[in-house]
DNA sequence: ATTTCTGCAAATGCTTTGCATTGCA
DNA sequence: TGCAATGCAAAGCATTTGCAGAAAT
């Protein structure tokens, strides 16, 4: 048994495929997908399946806190099975969400959360950092865009 | 003449007193409105005035990088007249956005930058970088429930 | 058998668009 | 006067909701 499934019915939820499969999709994928990029995926092995069934199964994934949410400004949100504390970089010209395994958001929270807490008064729950700009495939097209030019 | 009527007319864009009196708004509120709180600000003054016009005017100020929109993961989006790098602390009780004023983001962004650039090959053009957790008076008035129960 | 979930369609909420009228330059 | 902006209403997306039938426990 994996451990969603233990996950779940820990807290009564019922363990069916659509949500096994969304949250597997999820696991394997590293570029973050929305909620019409699962679906899509999906459709193949679940043909009838509903676009609404995928929206109400990213909110029982976040809220028994298997998925974080991810707002890059697109309009759309992404997914990402990784939960452990992480930062993310978006590529303007792509949409490509790739991971910033190495900055030391962990760390960060650690040692800078309480300065924060003292200039705020706030009592803080999470951080988010969003870096913004363009990939390397992107800027190699460009370069070669401008170099035929 | 202010510093936003050069910057329009430089860029052959008509002032008009619309846009002057959504830009005052920003710059006076602290809590980083949102489209709809603006409108409302505005509607004594200008009975008339529509809210697609208040889209279009966030569209035209952040264009020409007089104002910041925020996504703190509302829906809506929110928008500060500050434009110097810095940090936001979002209430998720009560929905409040806060600047987090000496929170080291210039530093942050001078001191790592590089190391992102190096992890991801990334081009990087900004950051954003947000707390989330509950404000002091929310705080204060959760604990006077707890006391008076 | 009970309860929750799924799939569908309709509804909602934020934002954008098209276009005639208005107003800045 | 000419061109851009405003105001209005309709359209567009992402997301949510309500509910009957289906599936999980």
């Amino acid at each position: 048994m994996h451990a969603i499934e233990e996950i779940l019915r820990k807290k009564k939820i019922k363990v069916t495929p659509q949500r096994m499969a969304v949250y597997s999709i999820l696991k394997q994928s590293k570029f973050h997908p929305n909620v019409e990029m699962i679906y899509q995926k999906l459709k193949p092995d679940f043909p009838a399946m509903s676009l609404a069934t995928v929206y109400k199964t990213m909110d029982v994934l976040k809220k028994v806190g298997l998925i974080q949410e991810l707002n890059v400004g697109e309009g759309g949100l992404r997914y990402d099975a990784q939960i452990r504390p992480h930062s993310h970089i978006y590529c303007k010209n792509c949409g490509k969400v790739v991971d910033v395994d190495h900055f030391p958001l962990e760390e960060l929270q650690d040692s800078l959360l309480e300065k924060v807490k003292e200039e705020t008064g706030f009592n803080i729950l999470f951080v988010q950092l969003y870096f913004f700009g363009t990939c390397p495939e992107c800027n190699d097209k460009k370069e070669l865009l401008e170099a035929s030019s």
